[in-house]
RNA sequence: GGGCCUGUAGCCUAGCCUGGAAGGGCGUCUGGCUUCUAACCAGAAGAUCCAGGGUUCGAAUCCCUGCAGGCCCGCCA
């Protein structure tokens, strides 16, 4: 909460407490949430060693109470007491308290913060089905920049392994016929390819021959291999630039062994403890740990001493705690057994550790996605659909053409991050086409248009903003939506603190809506308060933004 | 077989960490644009919070046992 509401609760509670303790009650517990009012006294442990029924009891501490100056209304119901704060006297030090720069950001340690995420294999366009990974770990990363630290994303890139050298032999021989977005054209010659793997052998050798060329160093394949994942990444990018979500740096896998890290890796993990070998591969011996209800072998060679996919994951980790203090990882859930083994390795080695922040797959309403069963949804027509979609909605309206598809792009892609953002990062998401194409009530445009709102009343008002007088009694709308604007620090403290991103979009939706509660009730512009409602549109405006912004939402004034 | 995640109205979902009065949204029905933007607002109907047991004055929330769905258990990535 705010710290000028914060306190102004706390000197209410002492004096309570006096009261109550003059009676000889008990303390009465407070339940700061309550669902009306600022909080409420629960009466029933009390109820018990008075001997009273606990409505008996909140009615008595209601009476007891309700002239405390800080408080307009202490009224009982059920076993409840529920007190409403005088708003009145704080308001002006709650608006400024907003309006300051560092309102709800860290007065904590600030962090080197590197975060991992989408990291798909670069071997043809994003499908829906991991859609969420770039757009949690986008907004985790702005959520985390916002709260102060500093931070940074990164896209590792698969370019070794079966995957990598089946591409490098497709694109090999490709003729790029620059037609459609690059990403979409060389899926083809991947798909080609892997299908030739299947069928013949001879591309088999081949190409399994060149992933042991880039496990075993080869300059010139690491070359081919790196070539041809930025063929394919170049379209993947434009996908990213799209959805607001592209990384700051891209790492390539090839790299960890062109420069020996890898090596380097190897030959540390041979010195552990529970190092063994069997038949020439080396393993960690997990016995002790007993993963997943099983003693686990974590192998970090292949026989032929080569390094493995999870190899090359330690050596990047490794790398990444020598430039960040913190890493953090955002991952489908299927890498959950494998980030808890990649964690164990690393400690191992004496190094930090990730956090893992893991989130379900997206499936279609039919099931699941499978490329071989041509059960996929492209990100890119997906967000095509749902800006068209906007635009449409738009025709009505007379802005210009240029900002009716800067709108509508916006829009577009904002509620599609939005839609995905605000559910629970582990709860299963069944991708509906209708429910995401439906962009009223808990959406992107439903936050824009309050913030819009909150521009044209300002645009209309026409000047700077004011300082602040009270006239008069604030109005219940008023109050509540300082409520919730007071919420806001506790708001990002949680999403930070747990790394749920669903916090924000939750959040957004309570402020437009207490927003658009006071629009109707309250007349700004000509008002006998309106030097206190400017701000208070002002204020609105500005935590609708910054959450938006958390978003990836772009907040508008006009729409 | 084992491990992890999830289960809340017709549908989607918040609340679970830290026990206290079940919040939203979609869809359905009703009403509201001569007043700062109706992508909005107001109202109605709709919930054995997966099931059973335990702890507690009090359980969607904590503990135990089941059930259902997802994911994982490779010298693949």
């Amino acid at each position: 909460m705010s710290n000028k509401v914060t306190d102004q609760i706390d000197d209410i509670l002492k004096k309570i407490s006096t009261i109550t303790r003059k009676m000889n009650w008990p303390d009465l517990p407070v339940d700061l949430k309550p669902p009306i009012g600022d909080f409420a006294l629960v009466c029933f442990p009390a109820a018990k060693i008075l001997k009273q029924s606990p409505l008996d009891i909140a009615t008595k501490i209601a009476l007891e109470i309700k002239d405390i100056k800080k408080i307009i209304s202490a009224e009982p119901e059920k076993g409840y007491c529920n007190v409403v704060i005088n708003w009145n006297d704080i308001t002006i030090d709650v608006i400024n308290e907003i309006n300051n720069d560092s309102y709800a950001k860290t007065n904590g340690k600030i962090e080197k913060i590197l975060i991992e995420h989408t990291s798909a294999n670069p071997t043809g366009p994003f499908h829906m089905g991991r859609a969420r990974n770039p757009i949690i770990g986008d907004s985790i990363a702005r959520l985390l920049q916002y709260y102060g630290h500093n931070v940074e994303t990164e896209y590792y890139v698969n370019d070794t392994g079966r995957q990598a050298a089946t591409l490098a032999f497709g694109l090999s021989n490709y003729e790029t016929k620059n037609k459609g977005k690059v990403d979409h054209e060389l899926v083809e010659a991947y798909r080609n390819a892997s299908k030739l793997l299947e069928e013949e052998i001879d591309v088999k050798e081949q190409i399994y021959r060149k992933m042991e060329e880039i496990e075993g160093g080869n300059t010139k394949v690491l070359k081919e291999v790196k070539e041809s994942a930025k063929r394919m990444l170049q379209g993947m990018k434009v996908s990213l630039k799209r959805l607001g979500a592209e990384a700051n740096n891209y790492y390539h896998e090839s790299d960890l062994i062109a420069n020996g890290k890898v090596e380097e890796v190897i030959k540390n993990l041979k010195k552990c403890g529970i190092c063994k070998e069997e038949n020439g591969a080396y393993y960690l011996d997990l016995e002790k740990e007993n993963i997943a209800g099983r003693n686990q072998k974590f192998f970090f060679t292949r026989k032929n001493g080569l390094s493995l996919y999870t190899t090359r994951d330690i050596a990047y980790h490794l790398h990444k705690f020598k430039r960040y203090d913190k890493a953090l990882n955002v991952l489908g859930e299927d890498h959950r057994l494998q980030s808890k083994l990649l964690g164990i390795a690393l400690r191992e080695l004496d190094s930090k550790e990730p956090i893992g922040l893991f989130y379900s797959f997206v499936n279609l309403p039919g099931g699941k996605m499978s490329t071989r069963a041509g059960r996929v949804v492209y990100l890119d027509d997906i967000m095509e659909m749902i800006v068209e979609l906007a635009k449409k909605k738009l025709d009505e309206t007379d802005l210009n053409k240029e900002t009716k598809n800067d709108l509508a792009e916006n829009i577009g892609i904002g509620s599609l991050r939005y839609n995905i953002l605000k559910v629970q990062a582990e709860k299963g998401f069944t991708f509906n086409i209708e429910d995401a194409l439906n962009l009223q009530g808990d959406s992107a445009p439903f936050a824009m248009y309050s913030h819009a709102r909150a521009a044209a009343i300002l645009r209309n008002y026409g000047k700077d903003i004011p300082r602040m007088k009270l006239n008069e009694k604030l109005s219940d709308s008023e109050i509540k939506l300082l409520r919730t604007l007071s919420k806001w620090p506790d708001t990002i403290q949680r999403a930070v603190t747990n790394l749920s991103i669903h916090y924000i979009p939750n959040y957004t939706h309570e402020l437009a809506s207490n927003f658009n509660q006071f629009y109707r009730d309250c007349p700004v512009v000509g008002n006998n308060n309106e030097s206190l409602r400017i701000n208070l549109v002002s204020a609105s405006k500005k935590i609708l933004n910054i959450s938006l912004g958390i978003l990836g939402v772009k907040a508008p004034d006009r729409m």
